[in-house]
DNA sequence: CTGAAAGCGCTTACAG
DNA sequence: CTGAAAGCGCTTACAG
């Protein structure tokens, strides 16, 4: 005869939970299956059944081990999400809006930093499989095509920025290069045509494609492209600083200057600011993605705006959707620039 | 005579994984144990077997299941960090620097967000829970002393901006109050004596230490406190703007502006321009927590910094030393007022 | 040094 | 409607 409650060697941790399904189940008198179907309300129980065991976990506080769940089941109910930096105030929005999503259906959010490198992405998605993640959402990132497609092998993935097709992702491509083009045609629609452009990093997809707007706008404008004109960023402050020295410094005149992104722009305040350039007047500037503190610089930036919150809701829904068996259906946030006082009619 | 592979009711989800340890073990011809320690390094293992077990292992890109691994050794290496929002820019240097340190020592954060209020900050610790973190850092948050205490019980907590003793707690004080005097100290030194305060919103135990520096500098130089001179904000951006709106409309004289932090410091540089004031010719301006951002708005802010990104860090390594049972031993992260080009000297 | 077995805490066919 | 049992994929005493 087995002992009801076979005496345990209690291995190590103290953590160890104290009250299981088990525990439960005896207190109410009944079997830890008919807990574990109350709980997940998988099958009709009495109600006699059902009101004892709800008091016992009620008493107790009682919630079931997500790991064994997890075992059990196969699911985690855990999302890994990708973006290139946890500090970032460009993707904080996104991540912001994924988190909200997954919240209301359940899911927790495993954020995780790619820091604009092929190598750290490829560290975090194999974290997050070997974590049991149920799906992966990626905030754009260089990794490989080729390696998305072997990771969606074992997990559904979506990724935000690229135009990607494969059995197991989806793809919420941004419209960069529509969005750059916008903003440009509004420069020169205001009279510019000696339009700088500050770039992000190289190797970025997103800062090719917002270059290669700019370059679209200036042709419809039959504006001769200069690449004199365009200074390397690194989409971060610092880099938008340097580069505006730069083009001061190379004495090619330009009345507008067009950064790769909001931060690129801040920094080119500040470079405008110490040679004692004004904004708008001296010199107009635009950004893009429309950070939140952009309407709070001075003066507010005229930016393009694609909804990075938007995009982080559609992503989450559309892993949900792809769990759930359905297909994912969204229509991309709209885009398009929204004029404050950084720019100024030639 | 039992068959070595019991054929097995493939239960639903495809995400089952293919390869196991018991795959690894038959392709090397071991036992699923001498698997587990190769692995582990947990046990002396002959070179020869270790050898064909590792072939194994690298052919089919082997890692161990992560919820099973949890669930026989009763750890996740997972720490719960809970923060007010994962997009406040405030916080994203602290989670910066803890996912860094977090991740060297091989566990991964579970970011959450608590909403700066009370229900979502217990639900999130809840979540922590349930999903069986080793441990949580908090920062910062409004959740009763006694909820923090309660959820100790389960799990070691570091929580950072307040003092809190107990079993398993850690707390790492931030000197809220000290930044705040110095600040303001700051500000009566260059010669101001009217200086206004705009706040955060009222709950946040922060905002009430911050207020209090001020008013010790105050009194220390022989200022009387006026309570006209302090307005309410949120300590968001529209906030900062609202008071001072407030502030100017009120028609008391002020020649500085001491904010509770960043945010709301460039929510008033916005008021103040928008009526044509200059900083700081006109009015000088101090924030606090010195986001990077602040060194970028023009023009560049002065502001109180203690590194939240080294707290971080700390946190991270005083959840880490506890679970090594370890004391932590921390000392805290340097205060001090950077001065930039929004204050003068009157 | 190595394997068979029990156990971690759940879920769910299977059999009443 | 309900329980006993097997299984999820690991780890680790226990016994050679």
């Amino acid at each position: 005869m087995r002992a009801k409650h076979p005496a345990r060697k209690a291995r190590g941790s103290r953590s160890r939970r104290a009250i299981t399904l088990r525990v439960i189940a005896d207190e109410a008198g009944v079997s830890p299956s008919t807990v574990s179907r109350i709980i997940n309300g998988t099958a009709k129980v009495s109600d006699q059944l059902k009101v004892a065991v709800q008091a016992a976990i009620a008493k107790h506080d009682f919630r079931p081990d997500a790991a064994a769940r997890g075992l059990a089941l196969g699911r985690s109910l855990t999302i890994g999400v990708l973006s290139q930096a946890i500090d970032s105030p460009f993707y904080a929005e996104g991540l912001r809006g994924v988190e909200k999503r997954l919240l209301q259906a359940g899911y927790a959010a495993l954020f995780m930093s790619g820091n604009w490198n092929e190598a750290d992405e490829d560290r975090c998605l194999r974290e997050f499989i070997d974590r049991g993640v149920d799906g992966i959402i990626m905030f754009s990132g260089c990794l490989a095509d080729s390696a998305v497609r072997r990771y969606a092998r074992r997990v559904p993935i979506v990724v935000t920025g690229r135009s990607l097709r494969g059995p197991r992702i989806f793809s919420l491509p941004v419209n960069d290069r529509e969005g750059a083009r916008l903003a440009a045609r509004h420069l020169i629609e205001a009279g510019h045509r000696r339009i700088a452009f500050i770039t992000g990093a190289e190797n970025h997809p997103d800062g090719l494609e917002r270059l290669s707007g700019y370059r679209t706008a200036l042709a419809d404008a039959a504006i001769e492209f200069d690449p004199h004109l365009v200074a390397e960023g690194n989409w971060h402050e610092d880099g938008g600083f340097r580069a505006v020295n730069g083009l001061l410094d190379s004495g090619r005149r330009f009345t507008a200057v067009f950064c790769v992104n909001d931060q690129t722009a801040h920094g080119a305040y500040l470079g405008l600011f110490r040679r004692g350039l004004k904004i708008p007047d001296d010199v107009s500037v635009v950004g893009f993605d429309d950070l939140p503190s952009s309407s709070y610089v001075l003066p507010p930036l005229t930016s393009v705006r694609q909804s990075v919150h938007e995009l982080g809701e559609q992503s989450a829904e559309a892993i949900l959707a792809i769990l759930a068996g359905r297909r994912p259906r969204v229509d991309p946030p709209q885009i398009k620039v929204i004029v404050r006082e950084s720019t100024r009619r030639l």
